[in-house]
Formats: C-alpha cells, structure tokens, sequence
DNA sequence: AATAACCGTTTCGGTTCCGGATCATATCCG
DNA sequence: CGGATATGATCCGGAACCGAAACGGTTATT
C-alpha cells in the first residue's frame, strides 16, 4: 500500500476535515473561520519567516486590507501577533504565538485523525 | 512507508490545498467559495443521498436559511440543483449535477496533486 | 532639503453572511 | 374537516467581508 491517496479517498479526506474542521476546531469561542484567515494562520506557521503584509496579500492574491483585517482577527484570539521591523520601519512583521502554535498543531491532529479514519 | 503522514506533512497539505483552492479552483469566474459552502457541496457529493435542507443544517450544525443560501449560490453556477419530494412535498431534495460531479472531481485532483507534491 | 516611492492601516460604499423570527405550504392526526 | 406539526424560503437587523481609494509614517532618491 502506497501513501498515495485515490480520488475518492482525497475528497473524502477533504470532506472530513472541513466538516470536522468546523464542528471540532472553534478555538476560544472564536466566530467561524474563513477558508482565508485559515490560509493565514497556515502560511504563517508553515512557511519560512518573515512574513510581511505585502507578502501575504501577493501570495493569497487579494489586497492589502484582506491581510490587515485576518491579522485583525488572528491576532485578538491571540493566534498571531505583529511587530514593526526594526531594520525597516515600514514594514508589519508577523509573528507567531505559543497559543497560536498549539492551535495549529491542533489542526494537523484533526488532519492525521481524519486520515486514519479513512477506508 | 505507511500511508501515514505526519504531522508536519499533514499541514503542509492542508495549507497547500487551501491555498491552491482559493487560486486554481474558482469555478466559472463564481466569487470566493466559503468554507461552509465547500462543505455542503462536498457533503452532497460524498454523502448517500437523498440530501434535504433540514439534514444538511443538522449535519453541519447551522440554522436552515444558511443551508437554503448556500444552496442558492451554489445552484446559481450550476453546482446543485433541487427538486421537490414527490413523496413529501415539504421536503426538498439536493441533487447532484454533472457539472457539479465535475468539478468535485476537480478538487480531487487538486488534493491529490497536493499530496505528491508532498516532501 | 525636497520629492518620490513604499508600506500598512483606515475609510468608504457595496455585498454577503449570520441567526432568529416569520411565512407559505404540505402532512399528520384527532 | 380542522388544528397541530413539519419543512423550506423569506424577511430583518446586525456583523463581517471585499476592493478601491485616501492617509500617515518611513525610507529612498535627487
């Protein structure tokens, strides 16, 4: 058995998750999450810092103001915190947090349980 | 190597997924899909049918005018379509359409595409 | 020093979404 | 038949989201 998925396992998958995802995930009593804020918080705690408000926009494709009200809403649950860049200061570094770090180790959970539960 | 992923890798795919979603799956210039509605349109096409508003509210745990909503858009694009129970006149039935198997079938091979991109 | 360029935030108008309540219709049951 | 019940759609007020544009502050350029 090969760690490849067929289609029908990955959509389930998928299905699994974003049902459980919304069902299991509320962190903090914390209003619904967009697909986009959940695009945020991922690419913050995944991909390789520093991570800028013009990066984020340009990697999501959407508009500065986007990224600006998801790092609203991520940062006063506590799952993401900015600071101003020392070296430049016009730009918004952002940070991530311990809570926010356990949250996300939360999601990877739901992911690796959904999958075993897969037949 | 087991089909396991870890935990990390686990992740990496949702991000790449979520992300590869938003910029590669907008069906028919239709605006941004919502988590919610992924997941109705993903619970029709995966669940046995038959699929009723009241069922799909319970399943994912919102109130019925928000399934009834997300109903409208996705049946707007063509994703789904309902009809009347001819057994049960109150009740309506989600059906699943060939554009909408398509394009299901679409986000398969975008998970799968994901998951061997995978390192 | 003055100007231009850059960055993140805020404002603005418009759209969408939410839950609760209500409505119209259909079914069930006394 | 008539009232209670069930289902989905619609209305309502409030909240969140969007992109475009304007704004304040910082850095680069001349």
């Amino acid at each position: 058995m090969s760690s490849a998925l067929k289609a029908s396992q990955s959509l389930q998958l998928l299905h699994d998750v974003s049902l459980g995802f919304a069902l299991e995930c509320r962190p903090d009593g914390a209003p619904d999450f967009t697909l986009r804020q959940l695009t945020v918080l991922l690419t913050v705690y995944l991909e390789p810092p520093p991570h800028t408000v013009r990066g984020l926009a340009a990697k999501l494709d959407v508009t500065k103001p986007v990224i600006t009200r998801a790092l609203d809403s991520l940062g006063k649950i506590g799952l993401v915190s900015r600071r101003r860049d020392p070296a430049d200061g016009r730009n918004v570094i952002v940070q991530r947090t311990v809570k926010g770090a356990l949250y996300v180790e939360s999601i990877g959970d739901l992911v690796i349980r959904k999958m075993q539960a897969l037949r």
